[in-house]
RNA sequence: GGCAUCGUGGCCGAGUGGCUAGGCGCAGCUCUGCAAAAGCUUGUACAGCGGUUCGAAUCCGCUCGAUGCCUCCA
């Protein structure tokens, strides 16, 4: 009945860094959690890959069939500037810096990840959680870890006692660390730190007197520690065990760590049971990132004002480069790729138009059963995209193929072609033919038919002076004419 | 220094113990008044050195190189 019930997916889960056949706790239903951005200034492209892989994934659930909660939060408060002495809460830090209140720098990047993800055509998660809205239920956290023993206060912040967990428990299972090894590793110069270890984290800092962003609570005035907001909204919205954890590569220490370490010392058991981590988008070989400046915005893409860019490029080519790479390999950015891909997505989008008005046969030469089978295996690959393009690009290759002659294609296989294509394209995939949302295109185009219609003319009195300047001067503002064999037909750029 | 990942043809990027991934570029062809666009055809690559094997780019070891994490980070 519903397609999940034939289909065996596997998973690559980084806990154990096997492939694993999924299955959910309950049957259909799936509780997915993605730690989403720290909004203190726009999310650059990097943020967005990762954002973007698990909309695919989000996206290919659904089309099987699967009712998704998928959680997905912003971290509005709680994060850290620089080192633990300074204490200064990112967004408390960039609010001083512009002179804008915390809350109108929450809103202000808030407003523009939302834009940025809507330009891609993101799915809206189920849920999208405030840290600052779930400070009650940090606390109640906090208190039930202090109670089982596994965190101290001291000087109004509770800390995390990562050894004493350790006693019970195995911290570094998921990043595939020792904590021996970590304690035999870390120099012992921070001097004035009151943390019993340099392993333990906070769960609840003092806000000192010019902290903007602070919070009453049991231990005094503060706020809540890095890793804390995860763990309680995931529990409050997918319960004490859900299905999936992602996020980004680079979260996977300390912050998830952190997380199985609160959750485990709450509950007594692994919160989670797959964790998926996005690998990242480079640039110039190295990590994307707002800190070091080696960040390009979705803007500037889509603008092409950038001076790595020779043009601009549309979300949806962008979109299509990443997924041309697998979610769990690091990628590079470059024009020339950008270049390729869109020459390969444009390819696959005529594809797509051709196959609307094409003549059937009898029978087909084209397997498309077997063509469909293969899709699906590359998916149910741990979402192996790449795979999954190959194969929409062989069936391009048939289209064109029956277009002009070749081959066949009987009726029940164009229409099953058909659905195929556009459920992976336009629903897994999530792209958008770019050129069919235009108001004005109407106007624009009757406007190019007569130009088409006067180079006609032209040509049928071999005024090729006249005919090529039209098709020049069509070319010089953006407008391509392509000669056919059953006339010209024109593109936008 | 520790932990982890990776190194594939001109570029991007899959995959894998023996069977053409794919896209882009280049070249050739078709079409065209000429172009452009489009379509077709074409590439035996897997860092280096050893080892295991009938057979490895794929497994093991070492070397070199790159990246990520170890501090906020998608």
């Amino acid at each position: 009945m519903h397609l999940y019930q034939d289909q065996e997916l596997k998973i690559y889960n980084s806990l154990n860094g096997k492939k694993e056949v999924f299955t959910p706790l309950n049957e259909g239903h799936i509780g997915m959690y993605v730690c989403g951005p720290t909004v203190y200034s726009n999310v650059h492209l990097g943020n967005c890959r990762t954002f973007m892989s698990f909309d695919m994934i989000f996206r290919y659930f659904r089309h099987l069939g699967y009712k998704v909660r998928y959680v997905r939060n912003i971290t509005d408060a709680g994060h850290l500037v620089d080192d633990a002495e300074d204490g200064e809460d990112k967004i408390a830090k960039k609010a001083r810096l512009e002179k804008l209140e915390p809350m109108e720098v929450v809103q202000r990047y808030t407003v523009d990840f939302h834009t940025i993800l809507q330009k891609f055509n993101f799915l809206p998660p189920s849920i999208e959680p405030t840290a600052t809205g779930h400070i009650i239920e940090q606390i109640e956290i906090i208190k039930d870890i202090l109670e089982k023993g596994y965190a101290y206060e001291i000087n109004d912040s509770v800390y995390f006692d990562v050894s004493k967990f350790n006693e019970d428990h195995e911290y570094g299972k998921l990043s595939g660390r020792k904590l021996e090894d970590m304690i035999a590793n870390t120099r012992e110069l921070t001097a004035q730190d009151e943390k019993k270890s340099p392993q333990d984290f906070a769960l609840w800092k003092k806000a000192e007197p010019q902290h903007i962003m602070r919070w009453p609570s049991p231990w005094g005035d503060g706020f809540p520690g890095w890793h804390l907001e995860c763990t309680a909204m995931s529990t409050k919205y997918l319960g004490e065990t859900f299905d999936i954890h992602g996020g980004g590569m680079d979260l996977k220490f300390p912050h998830h760590e952190c997380e199985i370490a609160q959750a485990e010392a709450c509950n007594g058991h692994s919160p989670v049971n797959y964790w998926m981590h996005a690998n990242m988008l480079t640039l110039n070989g190295k990590k994307m990132a707002k800190s070091t400046g080696n960040s390009i915005l979705p803007g500037e893409i889509f603008s092409g004002n950038n001076a790595l860019l020779s043009k601009a490029f549309s979300p949806s080519v962008v979109r299509f480069f990443m997924l041309q790479a697998h979610y769990t390999s690091i990628l590079d950015l470059s024009n020339d790729a950008l270049l390729a891909s869109e020459k390969g997505f444009n390819r696959l989008m005529d594809g797509l138009k051709i196959l609307k008005n094409l003549d059937t046969a009898k029978s087909s030469d084209f397997d498309v059963p077997a063509w469909k089978k293969k899709c699906y295996e590359a998916m149910n690959d741990d979402f192996n995209t790449p795979i999954l393009i190959a194969q929409l690009f062989e069936a391009v290759k048939h289209i064109n193929a029956i277009k002009e002659g070749r081959e066949n294609i009987s009726l029940e296989d164009k229409n099953e072609l058909q659905t195929t294509m556009n459920a992976f394209v336009f629903d897994v995939l999530g792209l958008e033919d770019k050129n069919d949302n235009e108001g004005d295109t109407d106007t624009l185009s009757s406007v190019v038919e007569l130009l088409i219609q006067l180079r006609k003319e032209a040509r049928d009195n071999k005024d090729f002076a006249t005919s090529d300047k039209i098709r020049d001067q069509l070319a010089a503002v953006g407008i391509q004419l392509k000669d056919g064999k059953e006339g010209t037909t024109f593109s936008v750029s």
